[in-house]
DNA sequence: CTGGTAGCTATTTTT
DNA sequence: TAGCTACCAG
């Protein structure tokens, strides 16, 4: 290996393979090039051989991507090695041997929605309130048990004495033996089952002990105790645990992570070795001064100060905007410029804002400048509804005993199974200690159910064949199947709406994922389909390159870098957020994901805030946020707003920009005149997107009392008239 | 059982 | 403002 790539402080990390040591590293400074190359060296030193090398990381991105490098670096001889998240890990484990926790080897896993179904479902069986005790602080508080490695008795005798802190045990108490009837585990149980199998196995523990003598773990500043615990168990025996991480970047405390973990790593592990990577080949050093000034002031850090050989580079730009509809048209406008003049791609621009509500008049002006986007947020591939019902009835496929599953669709489509009779089979099949689909296949002969037998074997039957006539190692088979049969497919083309046809083609993309699956496996099973599923969050959305903006949150944005950068929404109260401003600890971890948002940033940054800004239909006004105040002038130039009626835009008139049009409304507000926020300009002849009636074109203009009334001839439903504040077009591409 | 509406709440997110 | 949930009437 030639180390002469590296620089001093990487070399050192990539020897240095005996013993604990703690790679701190610095945003940019090459954190994954380090790792790939210290496992390639480990490799080629022959100090260990690749199935006795274990890494991990958090997202399945993270471990591919390792996984590539390493593969790329030295090819098959990466074979066998162990590179997954903690859940994958854990699981591989857990398959093999969670019988000696009484759970089947075939468990399954709940995720998120499951838990919140399930946790209803059992507050509602204890008879407890989802005011006073609401399913998703309640599932916290599991969870912060669980990562306490707290289980329900040891939880109730903790809390003895505590009237709510009883109820909330005797909550996770039954949550946890629902989970076990079920034979599922949420995804904390994942780790800590794991963890509580080494602690009560000895044999199993040092067989993976002796197993891994090289352990990585990636972004350690993200780990929580119960990973922290697995951790130094697996790398008990050899002590050769690589941690990376940077303090500086620790913004998930609100699920779990615990900083201490990464801050307390020479007390926790004995002899351990620190080396700090400050040399950073993403930004200009304006940029760098700037994240090093504002991190400078939280107190909970190692203390690291970032630098590069890339020159100061361009000062970074400040706006000070009246509004947030101003606020997005300068962003607009400052990219249009940087594409067209500087010869920048849309691409190359990302804007960041602390909350997701953010994006939408962001989005709005952007489409009004033509500029095109893509928003990355919310809703995952996999919680779609209608992924989420095809799961369901693939889980049913495996396990018709799954109540939680068959719950979710025996009403969906509508088979006039409603509330009563799902509570009466629920109640039938407790009383009988069956599972409810049991209990349905069974309801000719239980008196309560007697009305509705017809209607429960329908549901049972068409499970059941799907059962035989289909092939268990082909789930994309069974989708269609299912798809068909269930009367699902007759549900979403009954009414042709544009929801329906995402749906559809959500379902085909679903199909289609799953043949991707059976080409990948050596011997695909439903089974195995459905595990794959429940641990990969995403079909990365992200990687494939269009030329667009991408808009999203600070929290998304780690890890990722572009060369110009807005940070957009510095307000005191919006970032930092109003519920952080209690306590210190809280604004540090505000502050640390500043710190993320500037060192984002390769060649331009641009920061701005708006001293006005409608939050929850009312108007806030907002002070600058003291981040800024912690960037020293030196590096900033601030922009003087354009507030001239008529702007220029890439040579073309725009007749009216955002924030004028928020003016108008704004100033005829208070006159006392009614209106509503008008959509922006369009003029006889557009092409909008209309969100029920799809694409159209816009006919006439007719002003009307403060609002415009549109004329649209849609592609699919004809011409309708609509008033422009209400419509809520969009420009088609 | 289903459809409609009144009322409430309101960061950040991966597995 | 907007999206979700709980509750009520048909």
């Amino acid at each position: 290996m030639n180390l002469d790539q590296f620089n001093d402080r990487q070399k050192e990390a990539i020897l240095a393979t005996e013993g604990p040591l703690l790679i701190l590293a610095g945003a940019g400074s090459g954190k994954t090039t380090v790792v790939v190359n210290k496992i390639a060296y480990i490799l080629e030193q022959s100090l260990a051989r690749p199935y006795q090398i274990l890494a991990i990381t958090f997202t399945n991105k993270a471990a591919n991507e390792l996984k590539d490098r390493v593969e790329g670096l030295i090819g098959d001889g990466a074979e066998g090695m162990w590179i997954g998240t903690f859940h994958s890990v854990c699981m591989k484990i857990l398959r093999r041997n969670i019988s000696l926790l009484g759970y089947a080897s075939d468990f399954l896993i709940y995720d998120s929605a499951d838990q919140k179904t399930l946790i209803k479902r059992c507050l509602k069986e204890l008879g407890m309130d989802e005011k006073t005790f609401p399913p998703k602080s309640m599932l916290a508080e599991i969870s912060n048990a669980k990562d306490n490695l707290m289980e329900p008795d040891v939880f109730l005798a903790a809390y003895n004495g505590d009237f709510r802190m009883t109820k909330v045990g005797e909550l996770y108490k039954l949550y946890q033996k629902r989970l076990f009837e079920a034979n599922a585990l949420d995804f904390d149980d994942i780790i800590i089952l794991t963890v509580k199998l080494f602690s009560l196995d000895a044999e199993v523990l040092e067989f993976y002990q002796n197993k891994f003598r090289y352990v990585f773990v990636d972004e350690y500043q993200d780990t929580n105790n119960a990973q922290y615990l697995l951790t130094s168990q697996l790398a008990g025996k050899y002590r050769n645990i690589c941690v990376v991480g940077d303090d500086d970047q620790s913004i998930y405390k609100f699920r779990g992570a615990n900083i201490n973990n990464i801050l307390d790593f020479e007390k926790e592990f004995d002899q351990a070795k620190v080396i700090k990577l400050e040399q950073n080949y993403r930004s200009t050093q304006n940029i760098l001064n700037a994240a090093n000034c504002v991190i400078a002031n939280n107190a909970g850090r190692k203390g690291k100060e970032l630098w590069t050989s890339n020159g100061a580079g361009d000062k970074i730009l400040l706006f000070e905007a009246d509004n947030e509809y101003e606020e997005a048209d300068y962003i607009g406008k400052t990219i249009e410029k940087l594409v067209k003049v500087d010869g920048m791609r849309y691409c190359d621009c990302a804007i960041l804002y602390r909350t997701n509500v953010q994006s939408r008049v962001l989005e709005t002006t952007l489409s009004g400048f033509g500029i095109p986007y893509r928003v990355l947020a919310g809703l995952r591939f996999y919680d779609r509804k209608e992924i989420k019902d095809m799961l369901a009835y693939l889980r049913l496929v495996f396990n018709p005993n799954d109540n939680l599953s068959l719950m979710r669709v025996v009403n969906e489509p509508s088979r006039k199974i409603g509330v009563t009779t799902v509570e009466k089979v629920a109640a039938a099949a407790a009383g009988r200690d069956i599972s409810m689909f049991a209990a349905m296949e069974i309801a000719d002969t239980i008196p309560e159910l007697a009305k509705v037998t017809e209607k429960l074997l329908t549901f049972t039957k068409l499970i059941r064949e799907i059962q035989t006539d289909t092939d268990q190692t082909q789930p994309s088979k069974i989708i269609e199947a299912v798809y068909k049969r269930s009367g699902y497919m007759d549900m979403l083309l009954s009414e042709d709406s544009v929801e329906n046809q995402t749906r559809i083609e959500n379902i085909q993309e679903f199909i289609l994922s799953a043949e991707e699956y059976e080409k990948s496996s050596e011997e695909p099973t439903l089974f195995e389909f459905l595990e794959n599923t429940a641990l990969i969050a995403d079909v990365d959305n992200y990687d494939t390159e269009a030329d667009s903006v991408v808009l999203m949150t600070l929290h998304s944005a780690k890890g990722l870098e572009f060369p110009a950068v807005f940070l957009c929404g510095l307000e005191e109260g919006l970032f930092p957020s109003q519920r952080s401003m209690y306590s210190e600890e809280e604004i540090e971890e505000e502050r640390r994901l500043c710190y993320v948002g500037i060192t984002r940033a390769k060649k331009r940054l641009t920061l701005s805030y708006a001293m006005r800004r409608s939050m929850y239909g009312g108007s806030v006004y907002s002070k600058a946020s003291r981040f800024l105040d912690e960037i020293p002038q030196q590096y900033v130039d601030i922009v003087e707003a354009d507030r001239s009626p008529k702007t220029e835009v890439g040579g073309r008139k725009k007749a009216k920009s955002q924030s004028d049009l928020f003016q108008e409304i704004f100033e005829r507000k208070s006159a006392g005149v009614r209106t509503e926020p008008v959509s922006y300009d369009f003029k006889a002849g557009d092409m909008v997107v209309h969100k029920k009636f799809g694409t159209g074109m816009i006919l006439s203009v007719t002003p009307a009392g403060g609002d415009v009334k549109l004329e649209i001839v849609f592609d699919e439903v004809g011409t309708k008239s609509l008033m422009g504040s209400f419509a809520r077009l969009k420009k088609a591409q």
